[in-house]
Parts: C-alpha cells; structure tokens; sequence
DNA sequence: ATCCGATATTGACCAATGGTCAATATCGGG
DNA sequence: CCCGATATTGACCATTGGTCAATATCGGAT
C-alpha cells in the first residue's frame, strides 16, 4: 500500500512539474511558439510521458490556465471577506483582480487563447469543467457582493437584476485589461499605467450603476490603503494613489 | 497597356475571390479547422496559387479580418454623422457598434484570435499597418465625439482626458461583446440578449463619466427610433425599444 | 496560323510537430 | 536472483503550412 501510495505522490509531483514549466513556456511564449518535444527536454522525460499526464497539448495549456484562474478566485475570495460598505467590498474584489494580473501580467492573453473554438474540444471534460467551476467561482463571489449591495440599498435594485450588474463589472474589468495590452491602443489612448485604467473604468461603472458611496462623495483612497494593509500586504504592484500614509 | 491593366484586376477579382471564401471558413471554422488545402479547393485554384497573394495562413487571416474592421469604420463613419446631442451621436455609434456585432456574430472571435503573439509576426508589415490603421480609424472616430462633448461642456473635461474617456467606452463594449459570447457566462449571468447588454452596459459607462443628458433624463428610446431612421434604417437586428412607433 | 519567350499556375515535395505504441527499462515481491 | 507487472521511451505516423522546379497558358511577332 504504501508503494502504490508513493507511485501517487510521484506521479503527482511530476505533473507538478510539468505544468510548472508549461507555464513558464505559455507566459512566455504563447501557445505556438514552443513544442511538446521541448518541453519534454525541459522536465527530463520523454514525449509520450507528457501524454500519460495530458490528453493533447491543449488539454496540457487548459490545466495551467485553470492554475491560474484558480489563484484568481482566491484572491477574489480572501478580497471578499473585506469589511466596509458594499462598494468597498467591490472595490476590494477589483483590486485582488489588479493583484492577480500584475503578478501574472500575460495570463489575459492566456485566457483570451482559451476563447479560440478548436481549444476547448481538445480538452478533458474534466479539465473544461474545473476550469468553468472556477470561472464560476469568481462570478459567485463578484455577485455576492452586488446582491448585499442591493439588500443593503447601496446599489439600486428595480433597475437591472443581480446578476447583470456583476456582469457589466466583469465585463468592464476584462475589457480593460484586454484593450490595456494592445500596444496600438496603448500608445494612440495614451495609457501609460494599464492597471490604474482598468480600476478607473471599475470605478466609472460603479458610479455608473449609482453604486453608493459615488467616487465623489467618498474618500477611496482611505479604502485602498486600508484594503493593502488588511488584504493585501505584500500586494506587487504600486498604486500611487493608495501608497499615501 | 490593357492586357496589363485587365491581369491587374483579374488578380484583385482572383484575391477577391480568396478573402471571400477565407471569410466563410474563418467564421464558420475559426482559424484551425480548416487548412490552406481545402480553400483552394474550395476556390478551384492550387495552393501555391493562394501563396502569391498572402505570405502565410495569419496574413491571408489578417486580410480578412482588416477587411471586416474596415466595414466596422465605415459604420462608426456613417454613424458619426448623426446630428443631436453629444451623447445621442457617441450613442449612435454605439448603435454601428452592434449594428456590426449582428450582421457579423463572429467577428470578436477572430478579433480575439489576432491577440495571439505568434499571429501577428507571421503577417506582412503592410497589412499589419492596414490593420492598425483601420482600428485608430475606430479610436479617432469615438475620440471626436468624446471630445466634442467636451466642447460642448456635455461631459466633465477636467477629470479624465478625452482619450481615457474614449478609452473606457471601448473597453466596456468589447469586455461586454466578448463576455456575452462566453457560453458559460451567459448561462450564469442570464444574459439572454447579448446585444441589449452590451448597449446597456454602454449607458451605464455613459452615466458614469456623467455624460449628458443622462439615461433618466431623456428618453433615448426615442433617439435610438430616430438613429435607425436615419443612419440604419437597414440594421439586421431588433432593439426592442427602439421598435415603438 | 504558328512559333517562342514570358508569365502564371500547379501540385509533388519538404520540414515541423502533435500524437501513438511496440519495444525497452525499471521495479518490487517471492 | 528471477520474473511478471508496470513505467518509460523515442522511433514512427499523419497532418499541414509552405516551397519551387516543372508545366501550362498567354500574347505578340512573323
């Protein structure tokens, strides 16, 4: 028992490994412009030990990538438990999505890779729905907080449902990232800092929405600081207007 | 000099031809589900043929897809031209916006498809800047009315530069365009019409950079009735509300 | 009408690579 | 130390993007 025992742990240990390294390849690198045999050579194994882990090289890319969402959803949900006034903990949620893409600064073009039709039929049912469990994830937790929102008359409540009024902020926030690493976008809207963009666009949509407090009538700055020092301490990216006191 | 003259257009009716049937296999199969091959078939030409007119299968795609960003111009284009106030004519393009989105369902995925790294470098530097160009031709075109909204004092000058402005109405529609065609998300956000989500998520942005009139301040079912009047009276798709009358 | 050089078109061929599987190496219990 | 079971391998296959020498077509000159 205890052999086979160990046989699991090695095997888990080497698919550690492998995604490790198929991640550095893929932030790196992208999806095309490295190879299986490669990648073998990098972990030491041959080819086909590769594929007693991973079904195709797809399925391989969906496992690091669901990785990464996973890191995602719980960065959402150590954001959630934030205290302070509904808009607050959105906001809190907004900069643990700031966080995560500062730390993985290629994981939207990862996710974007994951849109492409063929990608997805390649993969392990099982693997597809790990990854929608944690696409899933993060929605529930963003919707969490609007439906407190709206119990709490934050946010209004007659005017769209729940569910609509996470999506418009998951949409501006990917939006945003996305349109913040096209080079062309970059230079002709002349954004110099991407990320201080996509928490602008987060916070116009909130105001937008009558998400109470408004940016006018409240002092944000106070939550970002408190939001560092509470949730994000050793957060890797700087954000000029937080870093005051 | 005719005999010139009539290959040079022969070639153009040929690459035509090409970029037409390219088009189909692109929306219809996405990039990998069909290869050089089967198009030239599909063209009645050898394949080497379809290689004098592109330099590689991402520049034929980039063809294509410029092409299909030049008839979103031209739309943005027609509806720049739209009298009223600044907020209806940013509206109005809004409209061209989707507009596009309906008689094109799956052009975001092969937009998406050119954030790939590898897509781009394989294309020609000419078509690259086609591509470019046509893309700032977008940007300029909401740029102008954002900054005429300024002017006209519709919208606060002294928070964000007009760029970041336009900036954040792009970002919302393509996040919302993208996102709705997550299958996964509309099943969780039940987004049962995409295109009314993207132009509300559009309103809200509006109101939130407080442009006005705001959406409880005017009845702007009544200038989308007048936009499809004017600048569409053909559009392809049904906005409920602008149906009245 | 016919020939010929120029040009256009072709499709056999090549290289790269994702994926397979028979052959081989390793392991561990008796 | 042996042997059956299991794990690992890398030669091999099929697909496909891309090339280019061979071939077909064209159009003007005689």
């Amino acid at each position: 028992m205890s052999v086979s025992e160990r046989k699991v742990q090695e095997r888990a240990a080497r698919e550690e490994l492998i995604l490790g390294h198929a991640r550095g390849f893929l932030l790196r690198r992208g999806f095309q412009d490295w190879n299986m045999e490669q990648l073998a050579g990098a972990v030491n194994y041959a080819k086909g030990t590769l594929y007693l882990h991973f079904e195709s090289k797809e399925d391989l890319c969906l496992a690091v990538a669901t990785r990464a969402l996973r890191e995602r959803a719980d960065l959402f949900e150590r954001a959630s438990r934030f205290t302070g006034k509904t808009r607050e903990r959105v906001r809190a949620i907004g900069f643990a999505c700031c966080e995560f893409a500062c730390s993985h600064p290629d994981y939207f073009k990862v996710e974007l890779m994951l849109k492409s039709a063929s990608f997805w039929e390649k993969a392990t049912e099982t693997r597809r729905q790990a990854h929608q469990m944690e696409g899933a994830r993060c929605f529930r937790l963003v919707h969490e907080v609007v439906k407190e929102g709206m119990r709490a008359g934050d946010l209004p409540h007659d005017r769209m449902t729940s569910e609509s009024v996470a999506f418009a902020l998951i949409a501006v926030t990917v939006g945003s990232h996305i349109m913040s690493l096209e080079p062309a976008m970059k230079l002709v809207a002349g954004i110099d800092d991407p990320i201080r963009t996509v928490r602008q666009n987060q916070d116009l949509m909130c105001d937008g929405l009558g998400w109470r407090p408004l940016l006018a009538d409240w002092d944000y700055s106070a939550t970002d600081a408190r939001i560092r020092r509470e949730i994000f301490p050793t957060a890797t990216w700087c954000d000029p207007v937080a870093t005051a006191g």
